[in-house]
DNA sequence: TATGCGATATTCT
DNA sequence: GAATATCGCATAG
């Protein structure tokens, strides 16, 4: 039994207001969703930076209507929707005005796992919340959340870990075709619930 | 396990 | 018109 009393909510100070440093940080802490039908919840095991000039990331280009999330303070929701069928979260990364996202691809489900079953249409407890698109249907997150402070304990907000984590492991980032080289991704290393190919998970 | 494909909608060129 | 920070299914090994 998870003892979900021990996760609170995440000050913004908590978090490093600099992309790669919030994208390690994150690894192990909680994402906690708040619904009419219950509280869904899990452990961050996977995450990629997309700091300030990286051409890969979505801020790139400058300001625009659609990204215009990841330009405020570090600690709010960027939520956008990509290849016509998946919504995908960001946590905006750098100080207001710097367009900058760490990009949440994997959770390990803690809370609210039936709920999850039935959103994903599948009891494969490994596959709930592994890959960016899946993570954010089985939470629920669409672009309704867009902008949100995930700092204040809303219907989405971050918290601190629900148990220690372990070693943080880092990789090149996955489905990207500019700046592929950089070691921008994070993970928990031997953590199960992470997605990519094997050779990228240890 | 790895690879390949089509589906699908939004954004930018 | 092209590209896309993906997914699920098919097929081969």
């Amino acid at each position: 039994m998870v003892d979900d009393h021990s996760i609170v909510v995440l000050r913004r100070r908590d978090l490093p207001a600099d992309t790669e440093s919030l994208a390690r940080f994150l690894i192990g802490k909680s994402l906690v969703r708040e619904t009419a039908e219950g509280r869904l919840s899990g452990r961050i095991v996977e995450a990629e930076a997309y700091p300030p000039g990286d051409a890969a990331g979505h801020a790139f280009r400058g300001l625009t209507e659609s990204n215009r999330s990841l330009f405020l303070e570090h600690g709010h929701a960027y939520i956008y929707f990509a290849y016509g069928s998946s919504y995908m979260m960001n946590v905006s990364a750098e100080r207001a005005g710097i367009g900058a996202g760490v990009l949440l691809r994997a959770v390990e489900p803690l809370e609210g796992i039936p709920l999850m079953e039935r959103r994903r249409n599948t009891e494969r407890l490994v596959d709930l919340c592994r890959g960016p698109g899946r993570l954010a249907r089985s939470f629920g997150i669409d672009k309704g959340l867009d902008g949100l402070d995930l700092c204040k304990g809303g219907p989405l907000w971050l918290g601190s870990a629900a148990r220690p984590t372990g070693v943080v492991g880092t990789s090149v980032r996955i489905g990207i075709s500019q700046e592929k080289e950089r070691p921008l991704r994070f993970f928990e290393r031997g953590n199960h619930f992470m997605s990519g190919p094997l050779r990228l998970r240890g």
